[in-house]
DNA sequence: TTATTTCATACACTAAGTAAATTAAGTTTC
DNA sequence: GAAACTTAATTTACTTAGTGTATGAAATAA
């Protein structure tokens, strides 16, 4: 999926400044082909050259790094009634976030106009001298199809094969992808966040559900929606949204927390911090505690990132589960184990969808649009 | 990964005979590429031409398909005290297998060199006009390192970051693949077995311990290896051989059973069945359930498929988890989930190796030696 | 017979690389 | 201070795996 000129571009992002040399070693590139993709690259102004410090003998090598302003994409977070727009250059570095509520009841087709009029607004204001727009990234709260065109259906909102890219595409001009929301978040960790050296993680967020999301970086690349939301904890339990009894969402979620703090009051600023004082604390943080060890034993992260809600809990929560997570998965993950907090800036829906679009409309095979020929339309 | 060789090859393995035409329209390559490729093809001897039936009007196409016993691959199953090996060919139709025993706590060089012999034998009674054997596959009783030359842990046999691929290809002289052997089975059961007609499968394994593995076909692929053994179910429980504690194996495996029902005596015919009558069995096979769904509900998978004891087990045994199961998971998982029995043959470890193999050595690029070039040895 | 349709191939070309030789720019050795 | 050495980068000629277009091949329909 990623040819040279991606492998290039990508290793540029994760290892910093690196000489032609140096790329060639690590990408088994030959020199040859280096230089003819970096001339390619400098050219376009996507990368530039500095001094670089060598070896003691020999001639000194060029650093190359990537000019991250030379490019941007435009991110587009669909979450829970509130939709967020912002541009990100090409080491997620985001302008500021325009943003916009409504009501997940409404129709969809309302909710895609406002958002793509808003998104509009965003292009029009942008910075030409921050380089050509790529392309629109789209997170969305719920399941995508494998081409990331569809929104396939969203337990959140009830919707079910929404052509979101289909609409963004008509209404700004251009290339756009989805993702899973909660998948996004998890990606855009795993590349320039908490697990930025880690091979793989396990993104947790808790907001109106709890929705987490795998992500595994490195040679084998890939990334899940993990509905650990969804898993049945009390069977024959209680009904949820989704049509199953029992799951974890109905214990574990902001509605649910909130019902057992008793403060039916907005968006709580500490949610888990006041839950921890109910009395009915401890039964629901060990249902929670074993979804969360079942997806790490099932999933083998080497991180778990702590998003949303959670993110923002008092330390004794995260405290408490450094404690309690890791005797319950196998020790050979358990050595490497290691339960973080996210390090990207909020609002964090932005940075998401910012990552799913560079990956696909930059360093995959960099910004150069591939011949037509090249894009195979696989049939039925 | 694949080229449009592998792509063309795996199209006829997958779709029975094509014509040329029919191939380009699947793949997307152009008319011309496909004869281009089918032609060197042919005159390897890999694809046959018949005649074939087209549309009412115009030129009758040529249909073609793969000669499946044109190439051969060794397969090689570590299990549980038990080796296996044999030859398959492009369709994973296999030879004969033979097996030696061996004791899981021989040192494990010793467990090499004998499998290898073992190997080398069939090997060198392989039929020629089978044709060259491209391969080996090998199927290890644990993780397996992103290269798939490395067996970095084994809880059953406690080995840790054994090189089985290099020790093999010293032995043997073939490239060598290496794949946790539950993984290699599920991965066999999606691409040729039952789950030829769905995009992702969950393979449960009951054996000496419970194994599962999960495999996703169709244009995004992957397998992944799930330590169902190893969820913890009874937090704080008895200590398991992985050293957590309350892992499912300690409920549900092959040792666990037979205590239940006290039959001491070598493999049971029928350990489900005979485990069934036990007083203790709802509990212990809710705690299976619990660890099922919750796997179905984080994977997504289309189909589970029931091997080992589980496919051997009684009728009794399916209709009560095809009751019970898809309660559990939601509805828009549940509509399209079919809990099935494996379909290739026994002994099906020989089939996830074989499976392996042919698509390293074979599906991803044809069994053109590669030039070396383009063979990139990722660095550091 | 001639047109139409579909299948398959021939030919000239291109994108994305490779290998080997060469040039460049520094340090070390004598 | 010149020659040897080392590492970095580029040039040149070539290869692989395809593409697009034009053409040939084999059937049915008018």
């Amino acid at each position: 999926m990623r040819n040279g000129t991606g492998e290039i571009l990508t290793r540029l992002r994760d290892g910093g400044p690196l000489s032609r040399a140096e790329l060639a070693r690590q990408t088994g590139i030959s020199s040859a082909g280096v230089t003819k993709i970096t001339a390619q690259l400098h050219g376009e102004g996507l990368v530039i050259e500095r001094e670089g410090q060598g070896r003691p003998v020999g001639r000194p090598p060029v650093a190359l790094s990537l000019a991250a302003g030379s490019r941007q994409v435009l991110a587009i977070h669909l979450g829970a009634g509130r939709a967020q727009v912002a541009l990100s250059d090409l080491a997620l570095g985001m302008g500021p976030v325009r943003a916009l509520d409504f009501d997940l009841e409404d129709p969809v087709d309302e909710i895609i106009a406002a958002t793509s009029s808003l998104a509009a607004d965003v292009l029009a204001d942008a910075d030409p001298a921050r380089g050509r727009v790529l392309g629109v990234g789209l997170g969305v709260p719920g399941s995508v199809d494998a081409t990331g065109r569809v929104n396939t259906h969203s337990i959140l909102a009830g919707w079910r094969n929404v052509a979101f890219a289909d609409a963004f595409e008509a209404a700004l001009g251009l290339p756009t992808v989805l993702e899973h929301n909660a998948t996004a978040i998890a990606m855009a960790e795993a590349r320039y966040g908490a697990g930025r050296d880690a091979a793989s993680i396990l993104h947790l967020f808790l907001g109106k559900g709890v929705g987490a999301g795998f992500a595994q970086t490195g040679p084998e690349e890939r990334c899940a929606p993990v509905e650990i939301g969804h898993v049945v904890v009390r069977p024959g339990g209680p009904v949820c949204r989704c049509g199953g009894q029992g799951c974890l969402e109905r214990y574990f979620s902001e509605d649910a927390l909130r019902t057992i703090t008793g403060a039916a009051d907005g968006p709580g600023a500490d949610l888990i911090g006041a839950a921890m004082h109910s009395p009915a604390w401890p039964e629901i943080y060990e249902l929670f505690l074993q979804a969360v060890s079942t997806a790490v034993a099932l999933l083998g992260p080497e991180r778990v990132v702590l998003g949303g809600h959670l993110g923002s809990a008092p330390a004794a929560f995260l405290a408490e589960l450094r404690r309690d997570l890791p005797p319950r998965v196998m020790p050979q993950q358990r050595e490497r184990l290691a339960i973080e907090l996210p390090s990207l800036p909020e609002p964090v829906g932005v940075n998401g969808a910012a990552c799913i679009a560079l990956e696909r409309f930059f360093y995959t095979a960099g910004p150069v649009s591939a011949p037509l020929s090249m894009r195979r339309t696989v049939g039925a």
